[in-house]
DNA sequence: AACCACGTTCGAAGCGCTTCGATTCAATTC
DNA sequence: GAATTGAATCGAAGCGCTTCGAACGTGGTT
């Protein structure tokens, strides 16, 4: 193995020279970080990372806490891990993927054998239990999908007031003139949880902006009441023809219903999703989903930030994107081109 | 932060005496073993992994080589890691999540600078310019997914013979007694690839031992080359109520053409595909899948025997699983219970 | 009673790096 | 020409752990 000596030696330097110009900490005259990276390159040398954790009390590791059970939507937490890997590399630190079945004690267990330098934390729940403890950790944390409001932590989310309202501008661009919005259950809207009044709150206003008749209700997740909600919508609002869902566990009643009615699916009534892009995917439907992508990268650069000492803004909200899947037809596989053919 | 020396002090021994009660690697009494273990846990002493990395020279992270790019079936690469990450717990180690983007070069990294003690590395090609750098790293991996044939290394992949016979054993089972087999392009069998040529010559041992009629045929990928194919497999076979399909690209195609031969799917000719449960699942057919959590452990397992100096089989063949889709209607939500009504 | 052997424990030397005060030397100033 | 500055470099002291040889008691042996 080359170490920072075999370097310093073959450079004729001291190690501590080789040192700054590694790291750049102390000013190093042009002719001598020339030789020294002559050495670096020719001998091969690449510093024992826990030798420099050891010293310099950073590991250039961040941790990545990921939901990987079942439960969750898969390609999106790939797409995000992706995403957070790149970045990361940009930046030239490594990744320690964590699962969320270690909870908070392994957040402890990261954090207290020095593995990673901060945590990117996905899927945080209203009330989880490792919130408190990464505040207590005192290690910069970045935390993903839920704006857990939390003195100190950063977090980064999608930005549903901005969803509602692509919502509204989709469909009216399309020529809808008057648009329905089902959302959570009542109870969502009464919890202080941000995330759904924040939804509705943008598709008003844009209703009221692009003066479009609209009409908002909220909807238990069963049938019945999905039933009966897009019934009184179409009663309310006669000349719906689009309808803006923002409830997943609803949205396949919702079709279904629609098409009870007798209401064609897209034809005559257009269904927009705020979804999982998975099952806006299923059902076929135009949607707005999370750019996992973005999120990844952001939240990456919200943690560097915050381990170089900076104070990035608590909340960071990205704009949506909107996926148009109307026009769609049955699953088709996507084929390669057959191959060339001789002759 | 409480070190190992803190811990020595507080249960009045020396800290190699802790250390030694840490790793096991010298006897200790039990009852110096028992303060030491009780000081530990009171002062919640956790040891320092770069620290511990730097002298012992083992960093018990193991580095996991993902293909993270489209193109991948995500939701198997996921569960996959999911597997790894949680085993790799089991052994007290971490993992480093490294994308295949990084190629050779990334391996070198996280070799060189001592991040990692060993690797798993995912979707390996036929002719990958990471193998050669992986022998001569010297360090422990483990290949998945192709049984790229190479000294000093070790393969995990799915037993696709057992897969081939696992199709005709199922369907036989059902009744079936003359069997279609639609193979990948010519082109794979004349190369040796291996695995094509297994799960036909599985397929074609299980038919001669069940007794029953089977014609297998090699296919090209584009839609005009299936057609072909399945008019001959239904014209040679013409009592022939099952096909086995061990070719991706085709199988859209395949089930297509069948329909459009008059064929209902499954009624008239029941589909059995070798091919990534995302694809058999969109098309909701009956399919061999890529045990992903198997394999993922086992792959740990087997990077762990390396660590501790044992030499594993070069190949490990997983048992295929096959999941029956017949039967299921069109995609139904998974809608949860409706919550709790008061009164 | 002196001896050996063995199971335990100790002490010290590093592992490869960062960091901080000290040192050097040339350029500037009076 | 001596004193002052400041940029560039050096040297040494750790960071927290593992590991190896040595030291320490015991109990059993001669």
């Amino acid at each position: 193995m080359v170490t920072i000596v075999d370097v310093a030696k073959h450079a004729g330097v001291a190690p501590s020279t080789v040192s700054y110009v590694l790291t750049g900490k102390r000013p190093v005259s042009a002719e001598t970080r020339m030789r020294v990276g002559e050495s670096i390159r020719q001998l091969g040398y690449q510093p024992h990372s826990g030798a420099r954790a050891l010293a310099g009390s950073r590991t250039n590791v961040l941790a990545l806490v990921l939901p990987l059970r079942e439960g969750v939507h898969l390609p999106v937490v790939m797409r995000f891990a992706s995403s957070v890997v790149t970045t990361a590399r940009e930046h030239d630190m490594d990744v320690l993927l964590v699962t969320a079945d270690e909870g908070a004690a392994g957040l402890r267990r990261v954090a207290g054998t020095a593995r990673a330098d901060g945590f990117l934390v996905m899927d945080v729940g209203l009330d989880d239990e490792r919130v408190p403890v990464l505040r207590d950790l005192g290690r910069p944390a970045v935390l993903l999908g839920h704006p857990t409001v939390a003195n100190g932590l950063t977090c980064v989310d999608l930005d549903f007031e901005a969803a509602g309202a692509r919502c509204v501008d989709h469909l009216v661009e399309l020529g809808h003139r008057a648009i329905g919005f089902l959302g959570a259950p009542g109870a969502v809207y009464a919890r202080n949880t941000g995330f759904a009044q924040r939804t509705l709150a943008g598709f008003s206003a844009a209703a009221m902006r692009r003066g479009v008749a609209s009409t908002a209700l909220p909807a238990e997740r069963h049938r019945d009441a999905v039933r009966a909600v897009v019934g009184t919508l179409l009663r309310e609002l006669t000349r719906m023809t689009a309808l803006v869902v923002h409830n997943e566990a609803a949205l396949g009643w919702v079709v279904e219903c629609l098409r009870a009615e007798g209401r064609r699916v897209p034809e005559d009534v257009a269904v927009v999703a705020i979804c999982p892009d998975e099952l806006a995917e299923q059902l076929r439907l135009t949607s707005v989903q999370l750019p996992a992508d973005v999120l990844g990268r952001r939240a990456v650069e919200l943690l560097v930030a915050k381990l170089n000492g900076q104070r990035p803004p608590a909340l960071t909200l990205l704009p949506p994107k909107l996926f148009s899947r109307t026009g769609h037809a049955a699953p088709r596989l996507v084929v390669a081109r057959p191959p060339q053919q001789a002759g």
